[in-house]
DNA sequence: TTAGAAAACTAAATCGTTTAAGAAAGCAGC
DNA sequence: GCTGCTTTCTTAAACGATTTAGTTTTCTAA
């Protein structure tokens, strides 16, 4: 038996009313609209009494928003992306706003579709882990005023919010840790993305290396992860093609998983006996043994920039504001995989 | 600038027909309402022209449904919900319905508040993994003729869709493969929270520990995560207490990854020296030297499950449903850390 | 006494759909 | 020419809020 809940009509009729005082009231701007203070303490009781709850809905109509701020990223069981977004979650709970997670799978049609549904349902901001060719969607949200940050990645020729980490400095720091231990023959394993995120971790490296006078040796896997046995041919390939390699940056934490794996079934010696350090972090690698070094990315901190900026941006959706590119600096964990005195060869 | 998108209305002037006809071929009820042929080609051809996008908060508002369903559990950026919400993400897509997460950090007060706002709000259906205390909300929605499936643990004392694991059985079995292998001295590690999920599993245990002849050996640790170093002192004290153990079978894979952890710091040989089984899978199982055994929740059948019930009890709305409570069983992932011939005891 | 301002409230339009109910036009049959 | 059916469309009322533009009443001051 679903019973109606009251609306704002049935509420004034009872009280006998404009729906507009209880309105006023609803929203705390009975002082401001002049009402009796004696009538708004007579709407705020009776509110109370029967526990109304406006319809979301109905509001949204009116009002053209929504209170629900869309998190686009690439996958939402990814666990980086869903660390962020627990803390997105939270921070927009206190605000009052919901939030809608869904994944991009770094297709541009799904994302353009998202972004079209969830235009129409009136969201009041978007956070994007823009997949290459969305620059169009997103510039006509931009045009359309609704706020858009960026995260993770860029676009390149748009002028928009993001939230980036600073790969090149970061891929600096752990390679530059990795020489300061004594290693010489660091290798580099990425992926082929083409994307200005490992672009810049690679370029990191690479001029790292050069100026310490060192050789690089980088390898480059398949994105894709249906090919997982591809990569494992080819990492023993290389590792077997260059038996001189002391160390082993990994360019991101997805790699390193694998990678360790791959490097275990080789030799079960192999992990100890290199150094090795990834690019993000992981908890797991807290457990494993060896602990794993990483170059962690300021979790916490992208997410509360992230909403710092939605937040400002939904506020002060009228104003022209600046456009802020918020480049954050990660963290060097050193754990026991990365010490030259822990490695055995 | 912000352009007005068009409305029914708008295009209804255009075309100079009522928006009643236009909302008819927009709907694809143009035959059915009895609409010439020509005029559906004609509207259909200008919204197609036009591009036109129906506003889904006027029709939710219109209709009092939303196409969104709520995917509401402990933690999003736990791994085995956030595995399990992607795939419910991809089904829900593809028939049309978005995906709001959230996470209800078990805590009954926050519930109960996402529950009514998402009530407001319209939402079409409910998947909960039901934190103590909320039963009367839960009710509420089911006479409210919202469905709501749960997902993961029960409520006592209501009828309601439910998709379940099979939690005793799946302990019977990972126990019963230790003692199969020739363990003696089997540690089941649990947390103290009262949910029949983790008391099934207890009694899975125990049943077929006695039923072997074998000692129970049963550790209880806090679930606050807070308190890690507590949990880390108690299980050392439990390792030095029964110096018999030769296995250990983790109740979740959260207390494995620290339980791992713990031992390796207690002893680096320890992992290896015992038999290891842990209840739920994780990625991180695969590439641990050894790799960890573990009985597998069914996450994508699970998935499928809960929305099979979910669209089904949309769809039929206004029936009445023969309440399902699916059990569904786990599969034994068979690794290293279980094989007595592994062990070096 | 009265103009004018301030205070306290309300009527009604609006957001953009859906849909029940009704109307106009055409045609058959008597 | 009237009645009764179809066929084809339209009018207008929802849905439940917000908000603009009033209206009425009371107060103030000359």
């Amino acid at each position: 038996m679903k019973k109606k809940r009251p609306s704002l009509r049935d509420i004034a009729e009872v009280l006998n009313v404009s729906t507009t005082t209880v309105s006023f009231v609803l929203n705390g701007k009975g002082e401001e609209k002049k009402i009796s203070k004696q009538l708004i303490e007579r709407v705020e009781n009776y509110l109370k009494e029967i526990d109304y709850k406006p319809n979301l809905i109905a509001r949204s109509l009116r009002t053209g928003n929504s209170h629900i701020i869309v998190f686009m990223v690439e996958d939402v069981s990814n666990h980086f992306f869903s660390k962020v977004g627990r803390i997105i979650e939270d921070i927009s709970y206190k605000h009052d706003y919901r939030v809608l997670f869904c994944s991009t799978e770094n297709d541009a049609k799904r994302t353009r579709e998202h972004i079209e549904v969830f235009k129409e349902r009136q969201v009041d901001g978007f956070i994007i882990v823009p997949p290459p060719g969305i620059k169009e969607a997103v510039e006509d949200l931009q045009q359309n005023g609704t706020p858009v940050v960026l995260f993770d990645r860029k676009i390149e020729g748009i002028e928009i919010d993001s939230v980036l980490l600073n790969n090149y400095e970061g891929s600096r720091n752990a390679t530059l840790h990795l020489i300061e231990q004594g290693f010489k023959n660091i290798a580099f394993i990425t992926i082929d993305l083409n994307q200005n995120q490992m672009l810049d971790r690679l370029a990191g490296y690479r001029a790292t290396v050069k100026e310490a006078g060192l050789t690089e040796y980088i390898l480059t896997l398949p994105y894709d992860p249906d090919r997982a046995s591809d990569s494992r041919k080819k990492i023993q390939e290389f590792i077997a093609a260059h038996p001189q390699l002391d160390s082993i940056f990994f360019a991101t934490n997805y790699l390193s998983q694998s990678g360790l794996k791959t490097l275990h079934q080789i030799d079960s010696n192999l992990v100890s006996n290199l150094g090795i350090i990834s690019f993000d972090d992981s908890y797991f690698f807290e457990m494993y043994a060896p602990t794993i070094s990483a170059y962690a990315q300021p979790i916490e901190l992208m997410a509360k920039e992230l909403m710092r900026l939605m937040l400002d941006r939904i506020q002060k959706k009228n104003e022209a504001l600046n456009v802020e590119e918020v480049n954050l600096d990660g963290e060097l964990i050193i754990r026991e995989s990365s010490l030259k005195k822990y490695t055995r060869l």
